[in-house]
DNA sequence: TTCTTATTTCGTTTTTTATCGAAATGTTGA
DNA sequence: TCAACATTTCGATAAAAAACGAAATAAGAA
């Protein structure tokens, strides 16, 4: 029960669930996120622990940054079931179609370098 | 997304899962839900109107007692496939099953009229 | 090595949520 | 009507989670 519990509060947090449909769209780093979201680095890089514990999203070092990207095989099946119909549980709402637009605007090079 | 997190945000909390695994063995009163739970009526109370202002359950009023039973037809997707999907979701573990046992031995006539 | 940059960790504050107990509400039955 | 009881509402407290900023870590570039 714990970790259905777990799974559940997990998906409780709007930028979480914000986070999970930007990885789907693409892989992403940590600062490209934080753009996004408009909120401090530390409280992203918190979100994605969060995620990462439950087995939704991995990381995967390049350099200086950490790329995070949707678990491609989650040993648990609670969460490959919400991953593979995320669509269903959110649909296409203000917040996830703007920060889709952001997305498109966002690039590591000239957001992080400066 | 407001509504999505919102039943995700219900789920979260394992006395509200609790309640609903309860409820699908069979409909109960606050009463007969309080004495399993062993927590206070009045959080107990709490919790049932959370869920009821989801969708996940409705009431009926029977006498002095008022009856919560799952909803049969939830206008939300979302909540009816959580509702036929609640034993993907918690397998059957230590705390459910000890609800169920206790729930066998209670009875809400001689429960409450003390 | 030293500097810069991306990310994480840590300590703290703020916000939210769960819980409780008392008071209010509504219903039954004497 | 009044007394007893189930439930809800309200106000307060306690516990949990989100957010922030500063310091620590790690990796590339000078």
């Amino acid at each position: 029960m714990d970790k259905t519990n777990n799974i559940f509060q997990t998906l409780s947090d709007p930028n979480r669930l914000r986070i999970l449909k930007m990885l789907q769209a693409r892989s992403l780093c940590v600062c490209e996120i934080t753009s996004v979201l408009e909120i401090g680095t530390s409280t992203v890089s918190n979100h994605l622990s969060i995620l990462k514990k439950d087995g939704f999203i991995i990381d995967e070092k390049e350099g200086k940054w950490v790329n995070y990207k949707i678990n491609p095989r989650p040993a648990d099946d609670r969460v490959s079931s919400i991953l593979s119909t995320l669509d269903f549980w959110i649909a296409d709402e203000t917040s996830i179609i703007n920060d889709k637009k952001k997305l498109a605007n966002v690039n590591r090079i000239t957001l992080c370098m400066k």
